[in-house]
DNA sequence: CAACCCGTTGGCATCGATAACATTCTCTGC
DNA sequence: GCAGAGAATGTTATCGATGCCAACGGGTTG
């Protein structure tokens, strides 16, 4: 910055300009501005008349730098179009700005753990007061143990990484949500499309999966994997059409499930009539699937705002370690789901 | 901040700490960490030697508040789940972090003026140096103006607003796109539902529409008007159902579309054989839609790609207004439209 | 009547870095 | 061998707001 005094027209107006205008100092400005109590009321109004006057606005670089806060929270997420992204997002943007904070995100296109770490960095960087890491990591490294140490973090449904694990849907609840409707219509077990391996919730939806099949004494089938698009999910839909015994699916997203089904149905097998499918997420459109998608709901906006409660009080408190939170996801039976042909119902 | 010297501890290292670590003067420091040419090689060693054992990381107020540049840029969206948002912010986020900028993201639920107004304050409040509005404003308003004089704004797919519009999907070229499709067809005409009028977006393509039937002198049905969602696509497609000269739909978003062919079906009318449909937006998902959507793809990444880049031009010069970019909708044509029924092919 | 309390307000140092300016050093070329 | 260009580095003022402390004035209290 230099001192260019000659031509003062283009410099926004500072605390000093609102002072000398309302005849009272700079720090008596600050303390009306921040709602600091002992002020009289008459002053008050003058500094908010003369604030009004300049068109005055309070330098946020400033502020954060001479009251170490900034104000701000950062988010770490995968740069997906998914449309649980896009909900939990949208659940964090809301209670954050209600707590008055700012978002601050930081995308990354890959899992390795040193983007993540790079993404990280660069909101710590920035002096974010928290963190939201939105990333399905599973391994922890020294790099990451550090930067989460500087700064609270927290993770959504990632694993455990030294950043605390706070807020997570119960995804081994989810699983046996799906599986167990399935089995309750009467089929005699249950096929599993599963998400990619390293995410943690597609690990867990799996083990939920085949813990329901073992403790109902069924025979586990041998799970498929996709990649969580519409695409995987055709491509095991068209695994599965070959398989006669195949009368139940639990897909691990909707958008597979959407993919499965139009594979099955050109493999000729109807569906619910001869295969039912059950996908995870409750998207807008699985209503609209042909049939109505049978799904397992989760509250993607009330974890982004859970996330967002627990991570203020950690910043409040970062001592206190945050207790681990877990909302619970609910099944929605729709039409992609019935008892096999040949049960005996009831 | 109060001079607390007992306990030196705490907190984390400053520049100076590292310049008399590297036995440099600050500024020397300052200039190594930004790349000055003028440093001795040596020098820049040593500095970045005390960096690295210190675990010095630049405070980033402080850089702002000293240099005037906050190397951020705000993105204001609106809170939704759509596919369309997610590409676009996810487009801009790696753009804009290739080019060094970090992005902050204030999002309104209401496409009132005012709840627009607050978004780009809070934005400007917290200093970046530009901002992409990524919303369907149609009426501009004098605080908004103001907001928009301070810092560089454009926006994406609204409508001008004093904030320059810069970057947008030439709408009205999708929706001849998809008329023109139907009709090439052998539709002797193509009804429409529209989007929810205060959306720019919904009227240009509304207005395509009527002007490609115009131009071939056919009989332009009332327009139904949705609001994005499935279900509003599902109202839609059950008044169609009725209307048995309506053989040809062209539905302003792949979201309703996906309600109308449902609601079609449910009406005892097959598509495409009875009716057919096209949709906009190319979500994921249109694939494997029943049957697949025939729909215009519009490049959301790129437009967010395309945004920045500009942005990041207006910030450098912000004297010159920015000239408009339009991206390129393209026509994916898919199994859900067909030549109608009775019609004399080729 | 002094000691004291409390609501209000101003003075001043400070946060951590950068810009402009000053200074020292190091080579050239004549 | 010396002037002078230009590289390398240090000094100082500032950015705009906040925190701590002191000061002021009127009302209590012992």
């Amino acid at each position: 910055m230099t001192k260019q005094q000659g031509d003062a027209a283009r410099r926004p107006p500072g605390m000093t300009d609102v002072a000398r205008a309302a005849g009272v100092s700079a720090q008596t400005v600050s303390r009306v501005l921040s709602g600091h109590p002992h002020v009289r009321e008459q002053t008050r109004a003058d500094v908010m008349a003369a604030v009004a006057r300049l068109g005055y606005r309070r330098n946020n670089a400033a502020r954060t730098l001479s009251s170490g806060r900034s104000r701000a929270i950062g988010v770490v997420t995968l740069r997906t179009t998914f449309y649980s992204r896009a909900a939990v997002t949208s659940g964090i943007e809301s209670a954050a700005q209600a707590a008055g904070y700012t978002v601050s995100t930081a995308t990354t296109s890959s899992l390795d753990t040193s983007a993540i770490e790079d993404a990280l960095s660069r909101l710590t960087d920035q002096g974010v007061e928290g963190i939201i890491l939105s990333v399905p990591l599973i391994h922890t490294s020294p790099r990451l143990e550090q930067l989460t140490r500087a700064t609270p973090t927290l993770t959504i449904d990632g694993s455990r990484t030294g950043a605390t694990e706070v807020v997570a849907v119960d995804q081994s609840l989810a699983a046996r949500l799906a599986t167990r409707h399935l089995l309750d219509l009467g089929h005699e077990t249950v096929w599993h499309l599963a998400g990619p391996e390293q995410w943690l919730e597609a690990a867990s939806r799996r083990d939920g999966w085949r813990a329901t099949l073992e403790a109902a004494g069924r025979a586990v089938p041998p799970p498929l994997e996709g990649d969580w698009s519409p695409a995987s999910g055709y491509r095991g839909g068209l695994v599965l059409g070959r398989i006669p015994d195949a009368t139940a699916v639990f897909v691990a997203s909707d958008e597979m499930a959407f993919g499965v089904v139009r594979a099955l149905r050109e493999s000729g097998r109807r569906v619910p009539e001869d295969v039912s499918v059950v996908g995870v997420d409750d998207i807008e459109l699985a209503e609209y699937c042909a049939p109505p998608l049978t799904t397992v709901a989760q509250p993607f906006a009330q974890m982004g705002e859970l996330a967002v409660a627990h991570l203020l009080r950690y910043i409040a408190a970062p001592e206190t370690v945050p207790e681990p939170a877990s909302v619970e996801p609910r099944l929605v039976v729709r039409a992609s789901t019935a008892a096999p042909a040949a049960a005996v119902t009831g």
